[in-house]
RNA sequence: UCCCCGGUAGCUCAGCGGUAGAGCGGGCGGCUGUUAACCGCUAGGUCGUAGGUUCGAAUCCUACCCGGGGAGCCA
């Protein structure tokens, strides 16, 4: 079957004026669920192009009609016929066949997915037939949009994409546990002085998937000013939430010759940018979560679109979570973290949209980020979301050799690993600053998703790493 | 990893000490344009796994496995 006379469904279905259609067509598709009644067959069929399926009329004068009882859902098909003004309500267009064949059967007796809703739990169950779902397919076709958007905003303001190593032998410190990544036979581990032996490890010492392209992506922002990073991340945290995949895709900004105050300016253009541009190309999509999951979804997206982000110092939130007259079951104290309940009530029910909290204590935060003039705190910078928390975690990245040294002797880092680090400190060094946004939580955040795990095709939590 | 809730037909669930039910889906048959079509009939389950209590366990107890919600860690 050429797929050059292959006509979309959502192309077929937007056309304005039917006298533009490429009449007679060819469509393929899977069945979604056919109805007969007398004489005539509906078999309504999706590709994936759109939410909306196409219907497909089989009738007596079709010679292929006595293969509609062939027809279940799931099954693949091609069709050939005219488009044309649907004869009945619920569709403007419907395509007249005058030919139909089967590609691929789907036996209704064994296929999983029936023509009625199902959790989406029994669908994860099913990785490989969810994104056949008006659910899967919309979140793929938003995650893809989000996917472009980002890479758009950060090309027109002329950032450079940058792709930083998924195999490391560095850690970014504090950013979680790593996974292993080993040539070594794990049952029979080679040793050298009763300790494994890492010299005969394929990189000669020990390697681990990375956990964020940050310190590499401050590499090239000393050289090429403005980059960013969007690739997989990967955390061997034992975290179950629907917040939290051991995989995940990190999109990674980082800035020459900018402060803090230059980053969450970038931050929240970068965030309004993304919500307008998933809400003006994927209307449809979004209409479909708006109703199905999130009845306030849009109004929100919107909202954050066209209005400024709340800003307030740690010290500032402190305060006043301190005076909400809240009862939280964690207390609120300066020097301790911000837990979820309190960043929820932040961005909740006290502002009511995003808001950026900066100048965290030092002692809360990693060794790079740069420390204020009070000693005590450091130049970071969260940005929390309602129903999400915490979407962006950034700073300001230390660049003062000495300060940065004393910070690592505190945090009981050994200088050695760093040297290349400590290098961009030592040659031509710049105030500069960058934040990773988790991806998949600003999909899940853009779509009213409750589960990060609907969001990525094959989700890798802990015990879970089917398909 | 911790706390709470749940695992019964393909799916969603009811039954909560006396030997299994509904709706949807499937099958068969109707219906001259349907919209998760509709109407009738019908098949389908060692009640998560392994122990235990009991005359008797889907139902009570224990352990484990799996799923969900929340927490911690963070993106």
């Amino acid at each position: 079957m050429p797929t050059s006379g292959r006509a979309r469904i959502k192309d077929l279905l937007s056309i304005e004026r039917l006298d533009d259609a490429p009449n007679p067509v060819s469509v393929n598709g899977w069945v979604k669920t056919v109805r007969s009644s007398g004489g005539v067959s509906f078999v309504q069929i999706n590709d994936g192009s759109s939410l909306a399926d196409l219907q497909i009329v089989v009738d007596a004068n079709c010679p292929d009609y006595a293969l509609v009882d062939a027809l279940t859902t799931g099954c693949s098909v091609t069709a050939f016929g005219v488009l044309q003004e649907s004869l009945g309500r619920g569709q403007r267009y419907e395509i007249v066949a005058s030919s139909i064949a089967l590609l691929g059967g789907a036996d209704p007796e064994e296929y999983p997915l029936q023509k009625k809703r199902h959790t989406l739990e029994f669908l994860r169950e099913l990785a490989h037939l969810r994104p056949r779902t008006n659910t899967f397919g919309a979140v793929a076709r938003v995650r893809n949009a989000m996917a472009f958007g980002i890479h758009q905003f950060f090309q027109q303001r002329g950032f450079l994409y940058i792709q930083t190593p998924i195999i490391t032998a560095s850690d970014a410190e504090g950013a979680g546990a790593m996974f292993r990544a080993t040539t070594l036979n794990l049952d029979d581990l080679p040793t050298k002085g009763g300790r494994v032996d890492n010299d005969a490890d394929f990189f000669g010492r020990p390697a681990f998937l990375t956990v964020s392209g940050q310190l590499e992506a401050e590499i090239f922002a000393q050289a090429m000013s403005d980059v960013y990073t969007f690739g997989p991340t990967f955390r061997a945290e034992n975290s179950n939430t629907s917040r939290h995949l051991a995989e995940f895709w990190m999109v990674e900004p980082e800035v020459a010759f900018c402060d803090l105050d230059g980053l969450a300016q970038l931050a929240e253009d970068f965030l309004r940018s993304i919500f307008a541009y998933v809400l003006e190309t994927c209307p449809e999509d979004m209409a479909f979560f708006n109703r199905f999951y999130d009845k306030e979804l849009i109004k929100t997206l919107e909202d954050i679109a066209n209005s400024d982000f709340e800003r307030m110092t740690y010290t500032e939130a402190v305060r006043v979570l301190e005076g909400s007259g809240e009862s939280f079951e964690f207390p609120v104290s300066w020097g301790a973290d911000l837990q979820s309940e309190h960043e929820r009530y932040l961005t909740e029910r006290k502002i009511g949209r995003p808001v950026i909290v900066t100048d965290y204590p030092s002692s809360i935060k990693a060794f790079y980020m740069r420390l204020n003039e009070d000693g005590q705190t450091v130049r970071a910078l969260d940005v929390l979301v309602p129903r999400i928390g915490e979407i962006i975690g950034g700073s300001q990245r230390e660049e003062r050799l000495d300060v940065l040294q004393s910070r690592m002797a505190e945090a009981g880092l050994d200088d050695a690993p760093y040297w290349w680090y400590l290098d961009l400190r030592r040659y031509g060094t710049t105030p500069h600053a960058g934040f990773g946004l988790g991806f998949e939580r600003t999909v899940q955040f853009a779509t009213g998703m409750q589960n990060i795990r609907d969001i990525i095709a094959f989700p890798r939590t802990p015990r879970n790493a089917e398909f």
